[in-house]
DNA sequence: AATGAATGAGCCTTCATTCAT
DNA sequence: AATGAATGAAGGCTCATTCAT
C-alpha cells in the first residue's frame, strides 16, 4: 500500500530543509546530501520530487518570496493611508522572520545567484517589481510624480542596503533601527515635497 | 641566471584573470581551471604563486579593497570642507571602474563569502569601518552626534543597497542615478539638522 | 526496496583489492583508482564505503590482523603444553597464506607506514604485543623468567627477520626453512637453561 | 668565472640531504623540494647533477651501503679469530650510528623500495651477499658447513629482526640489548656444535 | 513511496621534470 | 654553476544524478 499524498509533504519539508541547510551554511552551495538529511530522507527522494537541485532551489526561492508576499498583502490590508502603506512595506521588509541573520544570508545567497540562473532572475525580479510598485503608488500619491519616483528608489536602497550590511554586523549593537532610520527618511521626504 | 622578475607580473595577472573569473560567473566559485585560464597560465602556477585556492581569492578581495582605499584617499585630500568629503566617499564608490557590472557582481560575491570565511570577514571589516568612520567624522562636524551617526548609517546603507539592487537591474535604464539620490538625502538631512 | 546488503561484500572485497594491489606494487603508495579497478568498482564507491584512503588502508591491516589473530588463537588452543604453544606461534607465523610474497610484501610496507601513522602504529602494536605475551608465557614455564624473556625476544626477532629477508630472496631457493631454524633455537635454548 | 669542482660537493651535500630527509619522514617518499630545501639548493640543480628522482635516491642507498662496507671492512681487520669476525659483524650492524631511530627508519624504507626497483634491488643484495659471506666463511671454520649455514642464516636474521621490531619500539626502554642476545645465540651454536 | 547502490565528471592540489637565462 | 619559471600528469576526494528494487 503506497502512502497516498506525501508529495505535498516531502516537497514542503525539503523546502524548509533547504532553508535551513542555506541559512547554516550562508550560501547557496549546499549539497543534496545535506539538505536530504535535514529533512530525513534519501537524496534520490529529493530528485524524485524536484527532478534536479537546481529546481529544488527555484522551489524554495519561490517559497520565500511567496510567503513574503503573502505577509506583505495581508499586512497592507489593514493599512488605511497612503503614509501608513510604506510603513508597512518597511515593517515586513524587516519582520522577525525576515531578519534573522540565517534568513538574511539565504537572500544574500539567492541575489548572487539570481545573476546566473535564470529562473531565480525572474523570480527575484517579481519580488523587486511588487516592493517598488508598493512603494511607487503610495508615494506617488503623496508627492509629485518625479520625487515619488526618487523615494520609492531610495527607501527600496535602504532596505536592501541595510539588509547587506547587517550580513556582516555580527553581534555589534546597533544603536538605531533600521526601521527609525528609513522613517526618519520617509517624513523628511515629505516635509519637503508633499502634495499641498 | 633565470628569468626574473615574473612573481609580481603572474601574481598580478592572476588576480585579475580571477576578478574576470568571478565576475563572468556572478559567484566565487569559479575554478582554478578557469582563473589560470584566463590568466593563459597553468593550474600549477597559479598554485605556486598562491599556495591555494583560498589564498588567491583573498589576495583578489584586499586587491579590489587596496584600489577602493587608494582612490578614496587621493580623491579626499582633494575635498576642502566636510560636506565634499561626503560627496567624495558617495562618488568613489559609485566612480565608473567601481561600478561596472563585473565589479558589482564580485563585490557581492565577497559579501556573501565573508559571512563565512574569517579572512574574507576581517579584509571587509577594514572597508566598512573606514567607509564609516570617513562618512561619520563628516557628518559629526555638520550636525549632533546623535543625528550625524544616523545619517552616517543611511548613507552607508543607501551606497550598498543601490549597488545589490544594480546587481539585479541589466540593462535597464536608471532615471535617477544613485548618486542623485544621495545626494539628495545628504542635503535634506543637512536642511533639517544642521548646527547653526 | 532497494538492493541491499552489499556493503559487507564491498568492503571486503574493497580490502581484499587493497592487499592485492599493495602485496603487488610492494609498497603502501598505491591509487585509490588501481584498488578500486582491482576490486571492479569505481573510486567513488570506495570513497562511499571507506570515507579516506586512508581508512581503507587502516582497514585492510586491520583485517590482515584480525586473519592471522583467528588462525593464531585457534591453533593455540589445540597446543596442549608450552613447548607446542611455542611451535604453534612460529608455525602460524609462516603459515602459507602468511608467508605468499604478496603478503610480506604488504606487510613490510605496514611496517614502514606505522612508523608514522599512529593509527597503524597503534594497531600494529596490539599485534607485537600479543606475540610476545604469547611466546612469553610459554617460554616462562620453561625457564627461568630472565631467560624466558630473552628467548621470547629472539624468536620474536627471528620471525620478523626472516620476513624482511624474504622479501629480498626471489625464487632462490631457501635450503634451510626458517622454521626449523627458529625450532633448532628454541631446543637449543631449552636445553641449556631448562628448569629442572 | 664558474665555480670548479663543485660536482662532488654538490652531489655529496644532496646525498645527506636525502638521508636526513628520508630519516625524518620514515619512508622514502620524500619530496625533491624537501631534499633540496634540506641542501640548500634549487631542485633543478638536484636534477641537473643526479637526472632523476631515482638516481639520486640509488645513489643515496649506495652512499651508506658503502659507509657501512667501510667500517665493516674496518674493524674487520682488527679481528683476529672466526668468533672475533662474527662479533666484529654483530657490532658493526648495531653501531650507534647504524641504529639511530632515522637510520633504522631509512633502512626499512629501502628494503621495501628494493622489491620494486631493481637497481636499489641489486645493491641490497650486495649488502646481503656481504654480510652473509663474512657471517658463513667465519661460522665455517668454527663448525660443519650444515651447520654454518644454518647458524650464518639465524644470525642475519637476527639482525634484520631486531631491526625492524626497533622501528615500533619507541623509548620503550629494552632491557635486554640485540647484540647480547645474537652474542647469547652463537655462543650456544658453538658450544653444540663447535668442531672438536 | 522510498532508498541503497553506484558512477562520471570535475575540482583542488602536488610533484617531478624541463627550460631559458 | 645555478635557479626561477613553468607545466603535464596524476591523485584524492566530492557531488549531483541514475537505477534497480
Amino acid at each position: 500500500m503506497p502512502k497516498l499524498g506525501m508529495q505535498p509533504i516531502r516537497r514542503r519539508a525539503l523546502i524548509d530543509a533547504a532553508i535551513s541547510a542555506i541559512g547554516a551554511r550562508g550560501s547557496l552551495d549546499v549539497t543534496m546530501t545535506d539538505i536530504a538529511g535535514r529533512a530525513g530522507v534519501s537524496t534520490a527522494l529529493a530528485h524524485h520530487y524536484f527532478g534536479a537541485k537546481d529546481e529544488l532551489l527555484a522551489a524554495t526561492m519561490w517559497h520565500l518570496l511567496a510567503d513574503l508576499g503573502l505577509e506583505l498583502r495581508r499586512k497592507l490590508q489593514a493599512a488605511d493611508s497612503p503614509r501608513e502603506r510604506i510603513s508597512t512595506v518597511v515593517a515586513v521588509s524587516f519582520s522577525v522572520g525576515q531578519f534573522s541573520p540565517e534568513v538574511v544570508a539565504t537572500w544574500l545567497a539567492f541575489y548572487v545567484e539570481a545573476q546566473r540562473s535564470p529562473t531565480l532572475r525572474r523570480l527575484l525580479r517579481i519580488y523587486v517589481h511588487r516592493m517598488r510598485s508598493n512603494l511607487l503608488s503610495a508615494f506617488a500619491r503623496l508627492m509629485p510624480r518625479q520625487d515619488a519616483e526618487q523615494a520609492a528608489e531610495a527607501v527600496a536602497a535602504l532596505i536592501d542596503g541595510f539588509y547587506i550590511r547587517r550580513a556582516l554586523r555580527d553581534g555589534l549593537p546597533n544603536p538605531f533601527s533600521a526601521v527609525a532610520i528609513i522613517e526618519d527618511y520617509v517624513d523628511a521626504k515629505l516635509a519637503t515635497k508633499a502634495l499641498s
